[in-house]
DNA sequence: CAGTGGTCTAGACCACCTT
DNA sequence: AGGTGGTCTAGACCACTGC
């Protein structure tokens, strides 16, 4: 076989070779792969030993498999990417639909803190944006995200900014990100900022700081958000 | 075959008929199941079906397979019971073991925000527990517990409470907790609370209120906790 | 109809654990 | 040595899709 026998399990050998394919843009998004029997043929491995591996990759949402069609990369679609990683709801109650404004976006060199979370360079830049994020027609959310330039050239020269900000990674970026590590907090609203969402300085509002993953395990993005949390709350179900 | 081909999978039937023995008690956590070999002809079907659908149920923390030895029911064990489900941890860094001291506990009958939340009857009684939890030596949470009374018989009873309350559940109830599922919000502290943190009443809190599911998909114990989150955060992987 | 993924089977061999 | 789960294979049949 042309997949020598190694300390690993041929299906997982598989996965790390289909894997690196794909971080190195091998596919793009919504392209099909080969069909299990090509692949398995390549390979030199048997249809099952591949099936394992690609279930693997779909169980991360990497891919996503049709039946009697293909097996195709994983794409952040609107609907998907504004759901799968935002958690804000109507108490004990359904998703949200968020709309969004933006309200500045500059270039900075990044903080100390903004470093070590997207292992950067000293005196990298950064572009800080400051979105205004609406649930039910009420400004819920402010939120800033910090984007290094060094991963996305120039994004603060896009002209339109998409709702869900992810979609423009994947499609000008070639960045997709698969997963988000949330911290959350009670604080005091920041004065600077309490306008925007109509609340008095110093009222308690959820802080949740976020690191996005990029395919390739790099965080690549950081944001802090401050939510206007009397008539919504941050829902997670924990497996 | 015994087991009748019908509209499901085979291998979703059988999951669904062992997860059936499980909630029934017909296994005790941490004694094994029969092996492989012998569910496959009991059931009439393959080992490689027995072994998908066993497969499934380790990946839902239903069971635990020990190459060699045998495949067993999950047990809630003190370290993976307290930090499953315990997300609370110091910025950016590792688990915290948490410490616990109870204030009160007290019976009377449901609130009507429990009884929707546990799915009760009307005036049913349920045991409120109020605890103190320290992380680090300090007071760090607040939490009250809401116990049904028709889930936990004279739970009020027990004359010691662990640490990890699953353990108790599932060792002197039969209760399996498989998930939550938590709300968060900030908010401020409320004065008959705020001396045992050691916070002015109207401090930012973070509020953390959990619904328990047992492993027959029921809500079975609900809490409120608030969270001085000065030096802690709620931390969670979203993928 | 041919091509895809989805299910199911049977059997081989390996790695690990116990006796 | 014998039993357990873990991997891998090969082949059959089914369900869905699109031409």
């Amino acid at each position: 076989m042309s997949l020598a026998a190694g300390f690993q399990p041929l299906y997982k050998q598989v996965y790390d070779l289909l894997t690196r394919r794909l971080v190195e843009g091998h596919w793009k998004p919504s392209e099909p792969l080969p069909s299990e029997m090509a692949l398995a043929e390549e390979l030199g491995v048997s249809q099952g030993t591949v099936r394992k591996a690609l279930n693997q990759m779909v169980s991360e949402s990497l891919l996503e498999r049709r039946q009697g069609k293909g097996t195709y990369v994983a794409e952040h679609t609107q609907e998907s990417s504004l759901f799968r990683f935002f958690r804000l709801r109507e108490p004990g109650g359904e998703s949200l639909i968020p709309e969004t404004k933006v309200l500045s976006s500059k270039r900075r060199s990044a903080s100390k803190r903004e470093r070590l979370q997207l292992g950067l360079e000293p005196k990298e830049q950064v572009v800080e944006l400051l979105r205004l994020r609406y649930l039910n027609n009420k400004p819920a959310i402010v939120e800033k995200i910090i984007q290094p330039l060094s991963v996305f050239p120039d994004i603060d020269k896009q002209t339109e900014l998409p709702n869900a900000l992810y979609i423009l990674y994947q499609e000008k970026f070639g960045i997709s990100i698969v997963s988000v590590r949330d911290e959350l907090r009670a604080t005091a609203m920041p004065e600077a900022l309490a306008d925007y969402l109509g609340l008095a300085a110093g009222s308690p509002v959820l802080m949740v700081e976020r690191a996005s993953i990029n395919i390739d395990g790099r965080a690549v993005e950081c944001s802090q958000a401050y939510c206007a949390s009397e008539d919504f709350v941050y829902s997670v179900d924990l497996k």
